[in-house]
DNA sequence: AATGCAATTGCAAATCGTTTGCAATAAAAA
DNA sequence: TTTTTATTGCAAACGATTTGCAATTGCATT
């Protein structure tokens, strides 16, 4: 099990190769994009996005949101509680620990899980095509 | 890894035991899910209700299955796509693995998983509270 | 069996997160 | 700069679920 390093993605390049147009809405999406390590929701980046520029609409936030989906470039989480939550797709797979108390989220992943889901899988007679794997837990109290 | 096997609860005797009433429409909706052994949603609830009492909402069915899940006697499941699912809470955990071209659940349970997670947390200095394992997958084609 | 009253119902309207139609605006190609 | 077309903000629509409310119904009491 190993936590996992995050490195910065240049969306504004993904977009261009796209074949979209980078507007002012966008660039001031991808900004905060780019520079958050967190899991935030729609509403999140609205507000943080109308800090930058207040006539940026929250439609805009999700249609942006969707075109990066589109594109990969970050997945959308359905955790629980009501919005979707969102991050950067950097290659690499891994799974979430949810602290209840404050909505942090931590990435893991165990290759040892992965392996064991595949040969649960396979005895069920199915391939796997996508999982979700989530720890809503508490932390430790100091004993 | 295991699959698991159901046996009927009586419902009925666990809401007169928390003292609500026994009406009409729930007794219809109780017999559905007693005599259910897959994991339906309010909507498909509500239409086998509809064919024993036409007079039923889907309010009733929402209702219902809000004070089935206080007592703890279903479990509510919020895989992928819309509507909620319900299954019969009959003690035993286990996970689930969804058909994504079917929808069909089958039920799966490993102490091997169960065991991984509770260490994962635990290095990363959490308890777990409870958790989500699904996998999508696809029936494997005979080769 | 008739009564009384709180629990329960059906309905319509409200909710929440998200998507969409549309006319106005702005990127970027010419 | 003009033109073309994608993108925007807004308000309205959406789908699943919940809720307020007046009418009904279980059921404990006579």
């Amino acid at each position: 099990m190993n936590q996992h390093a995050s490195h910065k993605p240049d969306y504004e390049k993904e977009l261009r190769r796209a074949g979209v147009r980078i507007t002012r809405p966008r660039r001031v999406i991808l900004g905060i994009l780019t520079e958050t390590d967190d899991h935030p929701d729609a509403m999140e980046i609205f507000q943080r996005a109308s800090a930058v520029d207040s006539s940026i609409s929250l439609s805009t936030v999700y249609r942006t949101m969707k075109l990066l989906e589109e594109l990969g470039a970050i997945h959308r989480h359905a955790f629980e509680g009501g919005r979707a939550r969102f991050e950067q797709a950097d290659g690499d797979h891994h799974d979430h620990l949810i602290d209840i108390d404050t909505g942090d989220v931590i990435e893991f992943h165990s290759d040892r899980i992965e392996a064991l889901q595949e040969e649960i899988a396979r005895a069920l007679g199915y391939d796997i095509v996508h999982h979700r794997l989530e720890l809503y837990g508490r932390k430790r109290r100091k004993s």
